[in-house]
RNA sequence: GGCUCGAUAGCUCAGUUGGUAGAGCAGCGGAUUGAAAAUCCGCGUGUCGGCGGUUCGAUCCCGUCUCGAGCCA
């Protein structure tokens, strides 16, 4: 029996989530649910490094290829996507395990949104057409103790602050502070796991997925029509459409998706290390999937 | 074989009129509640190719060797 509550888990990109998702679901009569914020998408199967067909057919997998490419996403819609779906196989007294490597899109689930407005692309364009100094200058005047707490070097969170404000006619920094207090013990509930790989290792898996997926993912992306905007940042989709256009070779193509593949994996590390609720499942180089441990740590029977 | 140029951080290179050196990228650390696979901040990790010489002091000047590129044979 398992607690009626989702299982987190979480980690780096190509640490091997799925797979342990796969397993500890077929132990513990549990489903995968998606909390990646690019699996989300249709058609981007390889690229988006999503779990195979074979996986797939072994449990069931939720929110995997639910978006168009031209549709947006943010962290909120995640919220929204993900929430009945995980009431839905609660429901069926099955085990949700939210599998992602998000950190942004899994805080939104598991602690809530902040009563904020949704971003305006007409009136981020207008905020987009202010120099940054200028910006900075009008959060300081509508919002001070915003100001003092944003780092001003950098232009999206100054931007984001300022559109909070204007937009919502309050300071931004009452809205948040509101969401802090409400969410202040929201961990000691949950329970989560992320898995942790030593640097080297995970560098190894990063340099031969990145290979392994270089043919298949110039496929998904030369047969997609227009990326939304944010489909258009995913790594390897930048990469792919260079090398389609001719920019870069297909060695320069692999190498920029390694390279930006690490750096986002040491942004997740740093995101969910931070996360004191996530509790660390060590898996070692060339170990098999480690089943037992993990469940010993989400606290299922077994 | 001769001549010329080059050899400095993991990579590409800058620099020191002689006082043991610094950029970009990579890497490492961090921030991060509606763009997050995004965005931003911090950190230099080094027998300055080897060995001799000149000098108070050499990565820099001189000699020599090694390796690489080019030119002439």
């Amino acid at each position: 029996m398992s607690p009626p509550a989702p299982l987190y888990l979480c980690g780096p990109t190509a640490s091997g989530k799925s797979s342990l998702a796969v397993e500890i679901a077929r132990q513990a009569d549990g489903e995968v649910v998606n909390a990646d914020a690019y699996q989300l998408y249709r058609g981007l199967e390889t690229l988006t490094a999503a779990p195979t067909r074979e996986q797939r057919e072994i449990v069931p997998h939720h929110l995997f290829g639910v978006l168009d490419p031209d549709e947006g996403c943010d962290a909120m819609r995640f919220r929204e996507l993900a929430l009945p779906v995980i009431e839905e196989v609660l429901s069926r007294g099955k085990l949700p395990i939210v599998t992602g490597g998000s950190g942004l899109y899994l805080k939104f689930l598991t602690h809530g949104p902040s009563p904020l407005p949704t971003g305006d692309p007409a009136h981020r364009e207008r905020l987009a057409a202010l120099s940054l100094n200028e910006l900075v200058e009008r959060l300081k005047h509508l919002d001070p103790v915003e100001a003092a707490r944003t780092d001003l070097m950098n232009r999206r969170y100054v931007t984001r602050a300022v559109e909070i404000c204007e937009l919502s006619g309050e300071r931004c920094s009452d809205l948040r502070d509101r969401w802090e207090t409400i969410t202040a013990d929201v961990g000691n509930k949950l329970r989560g796991i992320f898995i942790q790989r030593e640097r080297a290792d995970l560098h190894q898996r990063i340099h031969r997925r990145s290979a392994e997926m270089l043919d298949g993912a110039i496929e998904e992306v030369a047969v997609l029509g227009d990326a939304s905007e944010t489909l258009g940042m995913a790594i390897g989709y930048r990469e792919v459409r260079e090398l389609l256009d001719g920019g870069i070779d297909r060695e320069t193509c692999v190498e920029r998706i390694r390279t930006a593949t690490r750096q986002y994996a040491k942004r997740q590390e740093t995101w969910f290390r931070r996360e004191a609720w996530l509790k660390p499942l060590v898996w070692a180089p060339d170990a098999a999937v480690p089943l037992n441990p993990a469940l010993r740590l989400a606290g299922i029977r077994f």
